[in-house]
DNA sequence: AGTCCGCGCGCG
DNA sequence: AAAGCGCGCGCGGACT
């Protein structure tokens, strides 16, 4: 049965009768997708026998508060939308707890997407969902019968959902990762609501700067052609060259006519290639000048939020096939390492940003899911793993003292071999990541060295490919079943057990934030940035550091997490 | 005008 | 025997 409440009385008493359901399913319309400028039109609640749609034009939002901290599991589709929604626009009170029908389904099929409501019910329930209301006026005066009628469909699937959702997750053992990742769902709201300040007087400098220097260097790239070239100078003295350095086509037509033929235009062929051509070397700058101009250039600003003036990135929680999150609009995990450009996230004034990332984390997951008694031993130990391993594969005792480039030689070997590179992709891996010159027979040697010295890691690469699914620490799955995916199935379990551990981290914070008066403005897969009064600063980065350390330590158990740990007014 | 794809590159 | 992995975004170029 639907009822539409449109007013408070009617409200209060469904809200006496619903905390007592052990779980409901819990949807929203909204005039837009923005928290902080739109507004919640209905909240529609079912049960197993009703759905209410309570309109809240008419109903003030506090009096649903008993329904949303504590009390029944809120069973929500994407409930990251419903719950920062609702947290936006209480003031801070979180829906908890949540059972998210998005998440888990993509927990179970594993693969870096979302599903939507339609398509689950169509599969599950084989039910039709009709979304031609979703967009429609949510702030209209009077709605429509459809409108109503669509709004409580959508909740009504939602508990028959979950309760297939939950016995497929028990059938594939993966009720685990289930959990954490709907425990996680209220941080990730905490974290995107909080947002993080951009000095925007920063950012413009940098851009200015980057944009004279692409200016610069295609003049200079243009002159350099037509030195080297019939096409000259025109009547007024500029270069006529009429290349479009962007355009990767026109680039490698162009070297190709001054007599440098490649295969592609990418950094190290080009790189490979310097001695060539004078041009190639400008290029080079060009190229680096060019992106920092167009992806990191004046549009980037417009994520700044008109209302809160800072930046609400879009958090995917489940972003990547082996469990890690994403980030887009802005994305804020591959901005420019630079100090100019970290530098220009700043902390609220007398406030600080504490950044906290775990050292090595995935070596030191690979040393202990192999195992391999020797990787983890220089863990625990405490030394430092690419020296260790430069000793081992220059033959030389593990006291001795090894050289910069030859700890370089050796970190480019852990990162590499560990996920199944061969001797050709590491002799140029070397060579592009680290600047260490490795010929392919030198490479080989190496990789035979390194596995003598690393049987555990050895064996496991065996282990590993005879696999037809991977499992992180907690049990995130993955199936990878070709004989290509090789090096999948290496890096799955490793690159997904660092990302159970950051999420469980993130919980940890969420679920013990009464203890500072802080919160976390972003995460970038091995690292968490919060935000804390200048103060607590020192409270503040104890407690970043003890959710760290015990929320990867779940996992790791034989081997230390190590958390680095700094506190500064700018993130860089 | 909008859509799609490959290339290249920023980060971990 | 041989095989690094995971993202998002801006651009050019081809297509509709």
């Amino acid at each position: 049965m639907i009822q539409y409440i449109t007013d408070i009385e009617q409200a209060i008493v469904a809200v006496k009768e619903l905390v007592f359901e052990s779980e409901i399913g819990l949807d929203i319309e909204t005039t837009g997708l923005d928290p902080i400028l739109d507004k919640i039109r209905l909240v529609q609640i079912s049960t197993p026998l009703n759905t209410y749609v309570i309109d809240m034009y008419h109903v003030p939002l506090s009096v649903l508060n008993p329904l949303l901290t504590g009390g029944p599991i809120k069973v929500i589709h994407n409930a990251k939308f419903d719950a920062g929604f609702l947290y936006a626009a209480s003031g801070g009170v979180m829906a908890e707890p949540i059972f998210d029908t998005m998440i888990t389904d993509q927990v179970l099929h594993h693969r870096g997407y979302a599903r939507s409501l339609k398509d689950l019910s169509k599969e599950y329930l084989d039910i039709d969902l009709d979304k031609g209301n979703q967009t429609s006026d949510w702030g209209a005066e009077h709605l429509s019968e459809s409108q109503i009628q669509y709004a409580a469909e959508d909740a009504n699937v939602l508990l028959p959902l979950k309760h297939i959702l939950e016995e497929k997750a028990v059938e594939l053992q993966i009720t685990a990762v289930v959990s954490l990742e709907n425990r996680l769902v209220p941080a990730i709201c905490w974290m995107e609501r909080s947002g993080v300040n951009l000095d925007s007087n920063l950012w413009g400098e940098l851009v200015k700067s980057a944009e004279a220097k692409a200016v610069r260097l295609k003049e200079e790239l243009n002159l350099s052609v037509a030195e080297h070239t019939s096409s000259g100078l025109d009547l007024f003295g500029n270069a006529a060259v009429s290349v479009n350095w962007d355009s990767p086509t026109q680039v490698k037509k162009l070297l190709s006519d001054l007599g440098v033929k490649i295969e592609n235009t990418r950094h190290s062929t080009l790189e490979a290639n310097r001695g060539e051509h004078p041009v190639i070397a400008l290029l080079l700058d060009y190229r680096g000048a060019a992106k920092k101009v167009s992806t990191y250039g004046t549009d980037w600003e417009k994520h700044v939020h008109p209302k809160s003036r800072r930046i609400h990135a879009n958090w995917v929680q489940i972003g990547s096939a082996t469990g890690r999150m994403s980030c887009k609009n802005p994305n804020m995990q591959n901005l420019p390492r630079e100090a100019a450009y970290r530098n220009c996230f700043r902390a609220a004034s007398g406030w600080v940003l504490i950044k906290a990332d775990y050292e090595q984390i995935e070596l030191r997951l690979a040393a202990e899911i192999a195992p391999d008694v020797r990787m983890k031993k220089a863990f625990y130990e405490g030394r430092d793993l690419h020296s260790v391993t430069a000793s081992y594969l220059l033959g030389k005792p593990e006291t001795e003292v090894v050289t910069d480039s030859q700890r370089q030689m050796a970190k480019a070997v852990n990162f590499g071999l560990i996920f199944g590179m061969g001797a050709k992709g590491l002799s140029s891996y070397a060579q592009n990541n680290f600047r260490v010159k490795m010929e392919e027979h030198e490479a080989a040697k190496i990789r035979r060295r390194y596995f003598e010295a690393y049987s555990g890691i050895k064996n496991w690469h065996e282990l590993q490919s005879r696999k037809r699914e991977t499992r992180t620490i907690l049990g995130r799955h993955r199936i990878l079943e070709g004989e290509r995916d090789y090096t999948n199935k290496l890096n799955s379990p490793i690159q997904g057990s660092a990302a159970d551990g950051l999420k469980l981290a993130l919980i940890k914070l969420w679920e013990t934030r009464h203890l500072v008066n802080a919160y976390p403005v972003l995460t970038v897969h091995d690292e968490i940035v919060i935000e804390a009064p200048k103060e607590l600063a020192e409270k503040a980065a104890e407690w970043l550091k003890r959710c760290m350390e015990d929320g990867m330590g779940e996992f790791l158990q034989e081997v230390p997490v190590a958390v680095d740990i700094t506190s500064k007014e700018s993130w860089g």
